[in-house]
RNA sequence: GCUCCUGUAGUUCAAUGGAUAGAACAAAUCUCUCCUAAAGAUUAGAUACGAGUUCGAUUCUCGUCGGGAGUACCA
């Protein structure tokens, strides 16, 4: 039992004895002492004035000594101030806390068992047109931490993608590689391959551009006012009809249209593996919409069936969500073909018959918050028992210091571009400071690769998913402050340690039992080290990876402090270095599990 | 217009309804005989505005004013 828990239970009995009230035990509330006053502990007692009929000193004051007489092991003085009952906690109970959390290798983890709660988690969710950036690092970052998170909380997690590789703008890629392409291919450009897709992508739009330019200027010639002529020639551009010629060319399963196409995704699939691979991130199940689609039109015509959604004179299929406050919603087209929403509600059926999903939660943008608010409803409609209080998990744009990312102006981060220069950044400033050490250069790479892919990953994690952000490429490289190398070099250093107590021939027992006097630091870091499984739990709970990035902060930080008060290896008394070795290891343990949840490595040294 | 999100130091971020709102960066001043100075110590600086609920509000509710997104037979 936790001291934590051992307080609330005496909090309970203390009250039932002293005013005859029955307290749940969400109503105590604990929380941590405030720098400036005595203890550790401290339990607010205005909930309880008025069951107590006095004054919020009186009443914590008699609790205080409640607390003091029956729950001794724990308590060991107390002082109140104001409505405030502070609890100064045992030395003993602070030594039996951190052998608690020496004991378990992953303290604070619950295991899955075979009746968790099973649930799926969308993310990634690309186009095959082009490369990923910046914002769909974001979206894959939340959302493989988010995995980690939810499964460390005991719950059976399945990753999924869903893989946009059908449309007008995959077509586009394929019609410029057509024209232009002189049968290029990953192989023989050496052009990744989802680079080389965007590039023709980026090649179908110039050429686009400049035909919708000249046809424009010929209309206005002819006499039409500026705006519809321009409008007139987007939709009348040679090369955007032959797209989407192309588009019902693929519909209808044209073998040289489909061939094609598979080839092209095929680069681009390699392409994503490779950046996915290095983000460190995965999927369980991948779903593509080529196989989903016709999928949502089936469930569609069957909701239209039971009367759910209705038909408009046109033969367009709607769904009329006024009476839950929203619009009507359109489902599938005059011409029968499907929109967004249908592709969601068939990869939805697909997705439960292969699993039986208790938890839904999408990983996606903010700017479809309406779309997703839209979906729950229809799937709930529709008989998806999970519908009904799906996650949308919503986070918001990044922002470059100049302004948004626009494709067009080309201030978009590329993804890979990103990761080259963090890494990159990471080896020079390395190689910069190492004077002492002489790590071998493949070492150092690997070093590099951890530091800098942590310096982004933390830098997008710490930040309230639901805002927008503000990157700044210059201050994420910027190793100082509340950032991922800070958390890794404290980590490094501790190792550090540890090894050399190693070769003095120090052995880090499993179970403390000396005789120590704790500082008050010491204390603050067995209390912070305990702080572990609540915000934990508090991730789980708000799904917010942000919450650890912010603990794994604090942790390091209070370490730091107290790494530089105190010279672990030349303290001559015996029982207190072991201590110390003690608390280090362990604080370096929970640092680890902590930024493993965000995906983030600890390098031994760096 | 309507809907949703958001507003905290110069900047980037924190704060289960709790005490004097925390950090970091930038600025100023110190500190390397010592397990990794990518460090530490000190100073200065913020809840957009107005009501309401409460013993107590950055947090909850309602207005006002800023910022963002959505409101397509686009995805």
């Amino acid at each position: 039992m936790t001291i934590e828990q051992k307080i609330i239970d005496a909090v309970i009995d203390g009250v039932r004895a002293l005013y005859g009230a029955e307290l749940q035990p969400a109503q105590v509330q604990l929380q941590k002492t405030k720098k400036e006053f005595e203890g550790n502990l401290t339990v607010v007692v205005f909930p309880f004035v008025k069951m107590a009929r006095k004054s919020p000193e009186a009443t914590a004051t008699e609790l205080g000594e409640y607390l003091k007489n029956n729950a001794a092991d724990v308590v060991a003085a107390y002082n109140v101030v104001k409505g405030f009952l502070n609890l100064v906690i045992s030395q003993q109970a602070w030594i039996a806390l951190l052998n608690d959390i020496n004991k378990e290798e992953k303290f604070g983890f619950i295991e899955p068992t075979d009746d968790s709660p099973l649930v799926m988690i969308e993310y990634s969710s690309p186009n095959t047109n082009k490369p990923l950036h910046l914002g769909h690092m974001r979206n894959n970052l939340l959302g493989s931490s988010l995995a980690r998170i939810v499964e460390a909380n005991g719950n059976k997690v399945v990753k999924t993608n869903i893989v946009n590789d059908r449309g007008i703008h995959i077509c586009k890629s394929m019609i410029a590689w057509q024209k232009w392409g002189d049968g290029a291919t990953p192989e023989s450009t050496g052009i990744k391959g989802d680079h080389l897709i965007g590039d023709f992508y980026v090649a179908f739009d110039k050429h686009y551009r400049e035909e919708c330019r000249q046809l424009a200027e010929q209309f206005m010639a002819e006499g039409m006012n500026e705006e519809a002529a321009k409008e007139r020639a987007k939709q009348e551009a040679p090369l955007i009809k032959e797209a989407h010629e192309m588009l019902v060319k693929w519909e209808q399963n044209d073998p040289e249209v489909r061939s094609l196409w598979k080839m092209m995704n095929e680069w681009v699939y390699a392409g994503f593996d490779e950046t996915y691979k290095r983000m460190g991130v995965s999927f369980d199940k991948i779903y593509y919409e080529s196989d989903t689609y016709l999928e949502g039109k089936e469930k569609v015509m069957e909701g239209l069936e039971k009367g759910l959604f209705y038909r408009r004179d046109d033969g367009s299929v709607w769904a009329n969500l006024e009476a839950e406050g929203l619009d009507e919603k359109l489902l599938l087209r005059s011409d029968g073909t499907s929109v967004y929403m249908t592709q969601d509600i068939g990869t939805a059926k697909l997705r439960f018959q292969d699993y039986p999903i208790d938890k839904m939660i999408y990983v996606v943008g903010n700017e479809q918050n309406y779309h997703f608010q839209v979906l729950s409803i229809l799937l709930d409609k529709l008989g998806f028992k999970w519908g009904k209080d799906l996650v949308h998990f919503s986070y918001g744009m990044v922002e470059l210091p100049n302004g948004k990312m626009k494709s067009r102006e080309g201030t978009v981060v590329d993804s890979d571009e990103l990761m080259d220069q963090m890494v990159n950044d990471a080896f020079e400033a390395s190689k910069e400071r190492t004077k002492q050490v002489d790590i071998p250069d493949d070492e150092a790479r690997d070093i590099a690769e951890k530091v800098g892919m942590g310096a982004l990953k933390y830098f997008i994690l710490k930040v309230d998913a639901r805002k927008n952000m503000l990157f700044n490429p210059e201050e994420s490289i910027d190793f100082n402050g509340n950032t991922g190398p800070f958390i890794q070099y404290t980590y490094a250093r501790i190792k550090s340690i540890l090894r050399k107590a190693q070769e003095a021939g120090i052995n880090i027992p499993e179970s403390f039992e000396g005789e120590v006097e704790l500082s008050e630091k010491e204390v603050e870091l067995i209390q912070k080290l305990n702080g572990f499984t609540t915000a934990l739990r508090q991730a789980g709970q708000d799904y917010s990876p942000s919450g650890i990035a912010n603990y794994c902060y604090e942790l390091t930080k209070e370490y730091n402090q107290f790494y530089h008060d105190f010279y672990i290896l030349s303290e001559t008394d015996e029982q207190k270095k072991l201590f110390r070795l003690l608390l280090s290891k362990n604080v370096a343990k929970v640092a680890q599990l902590g930024m493993g949840l965000l995906g983030i490595q600890m390098p031994e040294r760096m």
